[in-house]
RNA sequence: GGGGGCGUAGCUCAGCUGGUUAGAGCGCCGGCCUGUCACGCCGGAGGUCGCGGGUUCGAGUCCCGUCGCUCCCGCCA
């Protein structure tokens, strides 16, 4: 017999339906049994009386455990008694596929890190399960937005031959006779494709980050998704595609999610105005300072998490509750070479960040797709340019202008479900203690 | 890497100023229970108080060290 889903147990009501899942919980009693079973669409009530003396299959019934994986056979009944959807099974056969021990190591309550160790049984939640329903969600409809414009995937490799971009830190692994990297950006790869005329691509994927960072929203290896497109005139292209982007998978995750995220998280998706408030970095300084925010960093430094956090409160508070803000123009000292500076004013790039609730998850700009340029900014960051040379032979035959962004997956959905850490929506978190399971 | 917090039963926690056999709820095991639905009732098992050292007549409690976890900062997505 074909397994039914308990979703679909209302439908077949008289039938006779197998169906395979986890005892949720098991109430064993002088004249009547009962289990609840879970799969991965519901939960719904078995039923079967105890004969005297018990049967074999009461028997079979009383010594399930918590969390057992079980098959079972029944008829679907509707009975009004049942206060879980008024359906139930009566049982017929029963099948113990695994027995659970008899105490689980975890329950919903434990803390963070004993629910990480025993990853597979928290994820047997309803409501952690609802949290990689959304990411596939949210990555189809960004895929949706991608395909309609023409974009391209790209699946570019991890194994790197040189420490890339500066500052951040790589991890070294063993390549045969040499050292090879494991790419912490695919960014050098993706402005090769645009030398390479792909004209507008994207690239969802592992990045890793060899930085000890002990935080609620780091992790070494994170899902980056990476868009690079060309021909702009400059980052406000590339932050007019992000914001339309992000509208339509908000839009997608609304409709498909938003009542049982309303439901499950106590909290609203709702669907971005555009254009999202644009705001440029000095400005935004100037602006925390006016409203009273201590510790407003200097000229040259980029906003710390509190100021991102108070930046993000009065934003809202003063475009009507917009929860994005892209901040602009990013002085040169804390963005990495190959970002485009001002014409007018060189220590000035054309990027942005974008903050939504407070927390960054997007960093982008414009380029530098001019060789001599390129190679005079990477001169005065003091970057070697001697390994990176076939990156900056991209641009030595028919470069187009072009911008991208790079885009934490997890912390969208970590904001978007709030969730007040990244590792409640990674499926495994890797972190610098953390390499298990 | 810097700073704060935490580590007591399978899980979540309480243990005040150091003082007898270390407690609770949930879970587990056993018994009882005419349909339960967070079932209920009765009983029971279960602890090197993270680890090592010290102070003290006496340490879960105080001190030092160490390990682990966690949050914040730095770094970033």
């Amino acid at each position: 017999m074909a397994r039914t889903l308990i979703a679909d147990l209302e439908s077949k009501v008289g039938e006779s339906v197998r169906l395979r899942g986890w005892v949720n919980a098991v109430r064993d009693q002088k004249r009547m049994q009962f289990l609840i079973l879970r799969d991965e669409t519901g939960l719904a009530q078995v039923v079967l009386e105890k004969a005297d003396p018990p049967s074999a299959l009461n028997q079979l019934l009383s010594e399930l455990t918590p969390e057992s994986a079980v098959t079972i056979t029944g008829s679907v009944a509707a009975d009004e008694r049942v206060k879980l959807g008024g359906i139930e099974l009566r049982l017929e056969t029963l099948e113990i596929d695994s027995l659970a021990e008899p105490e689980l190591p975890v329950t919903p309550e434990s803390a963070l890190d004993k629910r990480m160790d025993w990853r597979f049984i928290d994820l047997r939640r309803p409501d952690r399960r609802l949290i990689f329903e959304v990411q596939s969600t949210v990555e189809h409809a960004m895929r949706e937005h991608w395909r309609n414009q023409g974009f391209i995937e790209l699946h570019t490799p991890k194994f790197m031959g040189s420490a890339s971009e500066s500052g951040a830190e790589l991890f070294k692994v063993e390549y045969f006779e040499r050292t090879a990297y494991l790419a912490q950006s695919p960014q050098f790869y993706k402005q090769m494709a645009m030398a390479g005329g792909f004209g507008k691509v994207f690239e969802v994927g592992p990045v890793f980050r060899a930085n000890p960072s002990f935080t609620s929203r780091h992790d070494t290896e994170f899902t980056s998704v990476d868009v690079e497109i060309s021909w702009v005139e400059s980052h406000e292209d590339v932050m007019a595609f992000e914001e339309a982007w992000l509208a339509h998978v908000f839009a997608v995750v609304a409709a498909e999610h938003g009542e049982e995220i309303r439901e499950t998280f106590g909290v609203e998706v709702t669907v971005p105005s555009l254009p999202f408030p644009r705001i440029t970095l000095a400005e935004a300084k100037e602006l925390l300072r006016a409203r009273g925010h201590e510790h407003v960093p200097g000229p040259d430094d980029d906003l710390d998490p509190p100021s991102e956090r108070a930046l993000s409160a009065i934003i809202a508070e003063e475009r009507g509750g917009h929860e994005f803000a892209f901040v602009t123009d990013y002085p040169t000292s804390v963005r990495p070479f190959y970002h485009m500076r001002h014409p007018h004013d060189p220590t000035l790039t054309r990027s942005f960040d974008l903050l939504w609730r407070g927390i960054e998850i997007t960093t982008g700009a414009q380029r530098e797709h001019r060789y001599d340029t390129l190679l005079e900014q990477a001169r005065d960051k003091r970057v070697e340019v001697e390994p990176i040379q076939y990156y900056l032979d991209f641009f030595r035959y028919g470069a187009p202008p072009h911008g991208g962004f790079g885009f934490g997956l997890t912390r969208l959905l970590m904001q978007m479900l709030g969730q007040d850490n990244v590792r409640e929506v990674t499926f495994l978190y890797r972190g610098p203690n953390r390499l298990e399971p």
